[in-house]
DNA sequence: GTAACATATGAATAGATATTCATATGATAA
DNA sequence: TTATCATATGAATATCTATTCATATGTTAC
């Protein structure tokens, strides 16, 4: 830990250890994906394994459209992977991080 | 992984697994911290610093309320500490778990 | 004391977002 | 073909949120 105790910092230098722009855009817009309690819910009963829109609607008790408009931010963020079946679509995780980042943020609130 | 390729699932069963509100709620106002740009930058640049918030303010180059407006908000997720010095008011990390979650959000973004 | 500096905060505002409703698309069954 | 079921999607709306502006609080220097 660099204590300095003044203001004194080399502004320009630190600056050079700034995220461009584009990267705290696009990591914000992950984590963002984790903070709505509908999409956590949906991660959480995906886990190891494979459901159906309206399954996952009535496991969750929200409406169907409700839980597509999430489906659809949980696929465009590659979070979930689908798979056609007649007229079902069936629904999975597809990041082997999703574990891991639920059980961080857990540790943290639980502390 | 549990593929039936069927609808029939036993929705009561399922629902037992599913977190109670109070847990997704917690956990999503969690990851919600971590879903802005400016808060990013903020983390990033305190890695390993403790840096008062007018130099913080200059280094990502933002205004001092809304860097002040940010570092309520992770200092209320418990993110960063802080510790007053005189006029000073000089913020770090608070959190073992912090760079842990940057690095697995970037390997996702990277992916 | 007063001026200058550092930080915090309330109100206002513009932009983002989650849900609902209505409806479209697509598949199966009759 | 027609009805039904499963899913997706656009529009509307209510709520939330990040920034700015104005200003308050608190500290140091003079």
């Amino acid at each position: 830990m660099n204590i300095t105790d003044d203001c004194n910092a080399d502004i320009k230098k630190l600056q050079e250890s700034v995220p461009v722009d584009e990267e705290t855009q696009d990591l914000s817009e992950f984590f963002r994906v984790f903070g709505d309690p509908t999409r956590l819910k949906i991660l959480s009963i995906l886990d190891g394994k494979e459901l159906c829109v309206h399954v996952i609607a009535d496991i969750i008790d929200m409406q169907q459209t409700a839980v597509s408009h999430q489906l659809k931010i949980l696929r465009q963020s590659r979070l979930v992977k689908y798979r056609k079946n007649g007229k079902h679509v069936f629904y999975s995780l597809n990041d082997n991080h999703i574990k891991e980042i639920l059980r961080i943020g857990l540790e943290h609130i639980k502390e």
